[in-house]
DNA sequence: GAGTAGAGTGCAATCGATTACACTCCGTGC
DNA sequence: GCACGGAGTGTAATCGATTGCACTCTACTC
């Protein structure tokens, strides 16, 4: 047809309805009491030029783009896209959306995404990832907008952070193993960088000290957080044999990694060895046998990041004390976990 | 601190490097030749004041916000991920971001990330859900801003189309099922309105026609494209005494659930009852026994619609005629399939 | 009947960028 | 000496909304 056809303005409007754009305005946000006969006629005129206000006008006036930003570490574990729902439901129930970035676990990407969201003039954000540099933290936050981190713990930088108490959580799953008569343990850890792993081997070496247990039957194996690293690992540890009967992992992804090299090498799970992963993605009950895992609440913590950013914004700058908040973890008993065998595993 | 500290703008910089604001605007963009010493000036005050641009204010002006929306059926599927993570490089690429909506099977959402999308001017839209009305769609097809649907297909509504080839797809798993013997199968469908699901239903039933398997023979299931209606299904199949020795479902998640269910009950996977999935997601290839599938191109397809939006784009109104693309399937053979089981199950 | 209050609107500035157009120099050509 | 052209900048309009302030009426008080 023609060219690109512009949208139909306020000005529009408020000419084919006999008014100003003030009065336009007005009675659109149900602001001062026009008269009927008024109002009647912009809703008449809104309706037949199909008119939209446009956010982007909108926004440069208010100074506000009632828009939060949020950075996860990856979106292709299913661990985020529950975190995103969440946060994205409490934020339409207030009139804000969600402008999401994926870092792909690559440090360029998630200052590209924070350069971006800066840019958009985002009311908030939400930073789930821990790929972030210490100057990028520093930058967060000194930033006048309100940052959220979730799942992350950027180290002597004051910032409100809302994580798993991965270092209880860990802890418990060892002590689930422990209790199961577990001795000669593996766990395979995240990549570096990643935060939380460190607070998960901690909690997990915690628990095999208190029950006497010697660091030095405690094999620590390199992973990546994701199914590869963990099948890589455990192809790894069966190669030059092992006698552990029990492997923790960073988190569910990893787990279902390990789970399928030890299926490959014939060895049954729990009979030989249990593992048990962290996160509780849907998949850690799909898989065969089913993942106990420690359960992070995920959605709880969607919800909470986007209260908080809101809490932040109305209570303006200097209003709330950075905080450091943990959200409790719990244990998931399925099926690849057991008592431990009575011998060695020798193959 | 102070009150919020307002980012600093174009005037500030103006100001400081003691030049009109067209001159820096005209420097950042890299336009006209300034003299070096003024474009000297310019960074520096850029530098000192740390001006970034804000791109509110530049959308209104330039009339495009460099903003693709993206509407999806479901971002906790892991189908969509993939595709996402594509679209938002491709669009990362040339200067464009994703602002991404999950319709969560709710078409009220679905409605709303529409006007979301509208109100906030994106210069594109893909849509990557059949969760739309007609009134939708046709709206859609009427809009002034390029949209391209995904894996969906409006009927009778000139649109651009990029979807699998749903039915070549199924048909393709059909004969993969036939070859291996088996006569009497069962199909666990989607929910209605998932415009997959006809095509794929459809390919399957024609491979079955061709074989010479009486329509009768085929048993098609409800279903939800969730694990839990492939779970369901197959508890129902199997309450009332089946003797389908195969069973293909709407996708990979729909087939995981049956696979639990098969488990639950005992039911040795492929040997008693094969089962193939489509989509190919990643959990496929974790889940005991591995599922056969038929893959999409989930990147492909993401990289494809965004390259559609900007050719469209470029090419001004009705400079590309609306065109449904097919992007072939491919089978991915794994463990849930096998050989017919020689006698019927009874249990 | 003058004064006042308040309801209902309009005028115009503003948010922060981009860009058409006008202007000032300065060097050249004749 | 004057016209001309181009390089380099500045002025100001514009994008589409919101909102402080001023204004016009009407109704009411005394």
């Amino acid at each position: 047809m023609s060219e690109r056809a512009a949208p139909s303005t306020i000005r529009d409007v408020a000419k084919r309805a006999g008014v100003s754009t003030a009065t336009v305005s007005r009675v659109l946000a149900g602001i001062g009491n026009p008269k009927a006969e008024t109002a009647g006629a912009v809703m008449a005129a809104v309706e037949a030029l199909d008119y939209r206000p446009s956010a982007v006008a909108r926004s440069l006036r208010m100074r506000r783009t009632n828009t939060f930003g949020l950075i996860v570490t990856d979106i292709q574990n299913p661990f985020f896209p529950e975190m995103v729902g969440a946060a994205d439901d409490a934020a339409r129930k207030v009139g804000y959306s969600i402008l999401l970035g994926s870092a792909a676990f690559d440090e360029h990407r998630a200052v590209h995404y924070l350069d971006l969201m800066a840019d958009r003039r985002v009311d908030g954000m939400i930073v789930a990832t821990s790929q972030v540099s210490d100057e990028s933290w520093h930058w967060l936050a000194d930033s006048p907008v309100p940052v959220v981190v979730v799942n992350a713990e950027p180290a002597s930088v004051p910032i409100t952070v809302i994580t798993s108490d991965n270092r209880a959580g860990m802890h418990t799953a060892a002590e689930h193993l422990i209790g199961l008569g577990h001795r000669r343990m593996a766990y395979i850890r995240a990549a570096g960088g990643i935060t939380a792993d460190l607070p998960r081997i901690e909690g997990f070496r915690a628990a095999c000290r208190d029950a006497g247990i010697p660091a030095a039957d405690i094999l620590e194996l390199p992973g990546d957080a994701l199914f590869e690293g963990g099948e890589k690992a455990v192809v790894d540890l069966l190669a030059q044999g092992t006698d552990v009967t029990a492997i923790a992992c960073h988190n569910d992804i990893t787990a279902i990694g390990a789970l399928r090299a030890l299926r490959s090498a014939h060895v049954r799970v729990p009979q030989e060895i249990s593992v048990v992963g962290c996160d509780d993605i849907a998949a850690a009950s799909w898989v065969v046998p089913s993942l106990t895992t420690v359960a992070q609440q995920k959605a709880e913590m969607g919800r909470m990041a986007v209260e908080r950013l809101l809490a932040m914004l109305d209570a303006g700058e200097g209003g709330i004390e950075p905080e450091t908040i943990r959200v409790p973890m719990a244990l998931q008993i399925r099926e690849s976990t057991g008592p431990a065998a009575a011998g060695d595993i020798k193959r």
